[in-house]
RNA sequence: GCCGACGUAGCUCAGCUGGUAGAGCACUUCACUCGUAAUGAAGGGGUCCGGGGUUCGAGUCCCCGCGUCGGCUCCA
C-alpha cells in the first residue's frame, strides 16, 4: 500500500503493515518514539495494521503521533491513564464497578460505582497513585482484542461489570455492530474503542485531582457514580506548569476579587443572592447606563412591570406548568403568586393593555428588572449563578415580515456591546427542548427562522440540541470564566407561543387583527454573571470608565491635606470618581494600599505640587506619569471615560 | 437536588492522640509628618457555622441541619 506522509512524500509498505511498521520505516528515532499514528484523520494503535487502502482516494494521509503532536497526543496518554486508575482502583477496591473514562479538556476521568459503605475521598489518592506509579514503573502494554459482542457481554456478565453490560447492550441493540473492542493493561481489561499509547510507560507525569459525583449517563434518576478526575503530561515540568497556571487562574476568580475588591459579598442568610457594597454597586449601575444609553438610538424603550404576580398570569405565559419548579411561590388573602423569574410575561401583558397598530412595530420594551430564581442549591456559584439577578433584558414585539431584520438587528447590538470589552463569544443555537409549548411546525419556523439570520451573518455555532427555552429556540453567546467555565451571556430567542398565549395583536393595514412575534434577548445577560465575567478578564483591573474609584488623592504629609481636598473636589466636579487617602500614613503605605486596590490613578501632592497647583500621577502598575496640572489630569480622564478604552 | 470535601477573629490560616482558643494582616489609640508598594508601640476583637449526643471535660469524637467549594456537558 502507498502512505502519503506530511511532507508529501510516499511511503511504500507491505498490505498487511502496522503503524509501528510505517513510523519504522520512516526512522528508528520515530519508530521510539511514536505513540500512534493518524490514518486520513483517524488516530489508531500502532500494533494495528493499517486500514485497507480504497482505490479511488489516492494514497492514504499518514502521520506519526509523538509526544510533540499537542493535543492528539496528550489525549492519548490521559486516556491510557484513566485505564491505569482504573487498574489501580480495581485492585484497590475489590468489587469496584467501572464504567467509562474518557480523557477530556486538561486531563481525564473515570467514573467509579463502590460497594456499599466505601467513600472515596482525595485523602485516598496518595494511595491509588503509588499504585498506579507502579503500572506505570512496569511499562503494560496496552493490547487490543477485537472480539464478537456476546463474547464481551459473557465476560462481563461474569464480572458483574453491569455498566459494561448496559454499554455493549446498546451497542448492539442501537448500532447493531458485531464485535466490540476490548483493551488490556496489566491484569485490567476494558471496553474501549481505543486508541491507546504502545504501554503504560508513556504516562511520563501524572496527577489525580478531584473526586466528584457524576450520575450514571448524566441522568439524575440513574446511580450517582464517584467520578475521579486526573491529568497527565509528558514531563513532569509541564505538569507542574499545568498546576501554577490553575493556581493562577483562581487568583482571578470573582468570588475572591469580588470582596477583595469591596465591591459585593454574600450571606447565609440569603444563600445565592448578592450583597452589593457601594463601589460594586457603581460598577453595576455603569453597566445599566451603558445598556440604556446604547438601547436610545436602536429604538429601545424603557418600561417597569411588577415583581409579583397572580398564578394567573403564571399560567398563561405557561410559567406555571413548565417552569414553576424554579419560582418562588407565595401568596396573599390565600391567593397563590409567583415571583417573576423573567420579564417576558409582564412585558406581554403591559403590551396588551394598550392597542398597537402595525404603524407601531417593532415595539422594543426593555427593563433592568430584578429577577428571582430558585436553583438547586448546588448550582448555586458565586456572581455566576445566583438566585437573584437583573439583565439587560428586552423584548421586541415585531410583525412576522420584520422578524430576520430584527434578529439581526439584535445580534449587532450584541457585537457592539462586546466589543467595548474586547469579548470573543462563542455562539450556540439551542434548539426544542422536550418539555415546550406549541406546534412541531412553530418550532420549524421559529428555529429557521435563527438559522437563516447566522448564516446571513456568516456566523459560525454549535448546535445544542433540546436546550431552547420552553417557548422557543434561541442563540445563545458563551464566554469562558477564569478556570474555562462556559457560561451563557448573551440570548437571542424567538417566541411565538406567548404572544399566542395572551392573545397579543395588533391591527394591519388591511385592518384586520394580527398576532406580533416575540423576540426576547439579553446582550450582556445577567449583569451579575457579566460582572463576574468581567472582572475575571481583566484580573479585577476595571476600564476607568468602569472601575468605581478612578482615582485617588494622596497627600505626602498632613499639611497638605487642604490642598488635595481642593483636588479631589474639582475633578469629582467633573464627574470623576475620586477618593482622598487622609489617613496620617507614609506616602510608601498610601501607595501600597491603593496598588491593592488596583485603583488606575494615583495623585500625589506635597510642597511643590500645592505650588504649582499640580498633580504628581501614578499609573496603577505602570508607576509614575510625571506632574501635570490638575485641568490636565482630568482631561486625560474624560478622554479614557468617554472613549471607554480598554486597560 | 445528588456525591465528596470543607466551615476557628473582618481576611488568610495554626490548633498533635479530647484537658483554660493562637499568629499575621485589617481595626482602635498614641507617637512619628514622611516624595512613589508595608514607620513604630500599645490595645480591642471569638456562639470555634447552628442544634443535639458521647464524656468528669468537646474547636477536636458521633448524629442532624445550614452554608461554601469541586463536580454531576464533552458520548467504550
Amino acid at each position: 500500500m502507498e502512505l502519503e506522509l506530511p511532507d508529501g512524500k510516499i511511503l511504500s509498505l507491505p498490505d498487511d503493515a502496522t503503524g509501528a511498521d510505517a513510523a519504522a520505516a520512516i526512522g528508528s528515532g520515530l519508530a521510539r518514539a511514536a505513540l500512534a499514528v493518524k490514518v486520513n484523520g483517524e488516530v489508531r494503535d500502532l500494533a494495528r495494521p493499517l486500514p485497507e487502502p480504497s482505490d479511488h482516494d489516492g494514497p492514504a494521509k499518514l502521520e506519526i503521533i509523538t509526544d510533540r503532536s499537542g493535543e492528539e497526543a496528550l489525549q492519548l496518554i490521559r486516556h491510557d491513564a484513566a485505564h491505569v486508575l482504573a487498574a489501580a482502583m480495581m485492585e484497590l477496591y475489590p468489587g469496584v464497578k467501572i464504567s467509562i473514562g474518557p480523557p477530556i479538556e486538561n486531563g481525564f476521568y473515570y467514573d467509579f460505582d463502590f460497594p456499599d459503605g466505601v467513600a472515596l475521598s482525595e485523602a485516598d489518592f496518595e494511595r491509588i497513585e503509588a499504585k498506579m506509579r507502579e503500572h506505570i514503573a512496569a511499562d503494560e502494554p496496552f493490547v487490543r482484542e477485537d472480539v464478537p459482542a456476546r463474547d464481551a457481554l459473557d465476560r462481563f456478565l461474569r464480572e458483574d461489570q453491569d455498566y459494561k453490560v448496559e454499554l455493549i447492550e446498546d451497542l448492539v441493540r442501537n448500532d447493531g455492530v458485531p464485535t466490540v473492542s476490548l483493551y488490556t493493561n496489566g491484569p485490567f481489561t476494558d471496553l474501549c474503542r481505543g486508541p491507546h499509547a504502545p504501554s503504560t510507560k508513556r504516562i511520563k507525569a501524572f496527577k489525580l485531582q478531584s473526586v466528584a459525583g457524576a450520575y450514571w449517563r448524566s441522568d439524575s434518576n440513574r446511580p450517582m457514580l464517584t467520578r475521579v478526575y486526573g491529568t497527565a503530561f509528558f514531563s513532569d515540568k509541564e505538569l507542574q506548569a499545568y498546576l501554577e497556571r490553575v493556581e493562577q487562574a483562581r487568583a482571578r476568580d470573582h468570588r475572591r476579587l469580588g470582596p477583595q475588591l469591596g465591591l459585593f459579598n454574600f450571606s447565609d442568610v440569603a444563600p445565592g443572592m448578592t450583597f452589593w457594597f457601594p463601589p460594586g454597586t457603581q460598577v453595576f449601575n455603569s453597566l445599566v447606563a451603558l445598556s440604556r444609553e446604547m438601547g436610545v438610538p436602536r429604538g429601545y424603550t424603557e418600561v417597569k412591570t411588577p415583581q409579583l404576580y397572580d398564578s394567573s398570569l403564571w399560567k398563561t405565559s405557561g410559567h406555571w406548568d413548565k417552569y414553576q419548579e424554579h419560582m418562588f411561590i407565595t401568596e396573599s388573602a390565600d391567593t397563590p403568586m409567583g415571583l417573576k423569574p423573567m420579564n417576558c410575561p409582564g412585558h406581554c401583558q403591559l403590551y396588551s393593555l394598550q392597542p398597537h397598530s402595525y404603524r407601531d412595530l417593532p415595539i422594543r420594551y426593555s427593563e433592568p428588572g430584578l429577577l428571582h430564581r430558585n436553583e438547586l442549591s448546588g448550582a448555586l456559584h458565586g456572581l455566576l449563578r445566583t438566585r437573584n439577578f437583573a439583565q439587560d433584558d428586552a423584548h421586541v414585539f415585531c410583525t412576522e415580515e420584520q422578524v430576520q431584520d430584527e434578529l439581526e438587528a439584535c445580534l449587532d447590538f450584541a457585537y457592539e456591546t462586546y466589543a467595548i470589552f474586547g469579548f470573543d463569544v462563542r455562539l450556540e443555537l439551542s434548539t426544542r427542548p422536550d418539555e415546550r409549548l406549541g406546534s412541531d411546525e412553530q418550532w420549524d419556523t421559529a428555529e429557521g427562522h435563527l438559522i437563516q439570520v447566522l448564516d446571513r451573518k456568516g456566523l459560525s455555532y454549535d448546535i445544542n440540541p433540546g436546550d431552547g427555552s420552553f417557548y422557543g429556540p434561541k442563540i445563545d453567546l458563551h464566554m469562558t470564566d477564569s478556570l474555562g467555565r462556559s457560561w451563557q451571556i448573551g440570548t437571542v430567542q424567538l417566541d411565538y407561543n406567548m404572544p399566542m398565549r395572551f392573545g397579543l395583536t395588533y391591527t394591519g393595514a388591511d385592518n384586520v387583527e394580527h398576532q406580533p412575534v416575540m423576540i426576547h434577548r439579553a446582550l450582556m445577560g445577567s449583569y451579575e454573571r457579566f460582572i463576574a465575567i468581567l472582572v475575571e478578564h481583566y484580573g479585577g483591573e476595571l476600564p476607568v470608565w468602569l472601575t468605581p474609584v478612578q482615582a485617588i488623592v494622596l497627600p505626602i504629609a498632613d499639611r497638605h491635606l487642604e490642598y488635595a481636598r481642593s483636588v479631589r473636589d474639582q475633578l469629582r466636579a467633573a464627574d470623576a470618581r475620586v477618593e482622598l487617602d487622609e489617613r496620617t500614613e507614609s506616602v510608601g503605605r498610601k501607595i501600597r494600599d491603593a496598588e491593592l486596590r488596583k485603583i488606575p490613578y494615583m495623585l500625589i501632592v506635597g510642597d511643590a505640587e500645592r505650588e504649582s497647583e499640580n498633580v504628581d500621577v501614578r499609573e496603577h502598575r505602570q508607576g509614575r506619569l510625571g506632574s501635570m496640572p490638575v485641568g490636565d489630569f482630568e482631561r486625560r480622564l474624560e478622554e479614557q471615560v468617554k472613549s471607554r478604552s480598554n486597560p
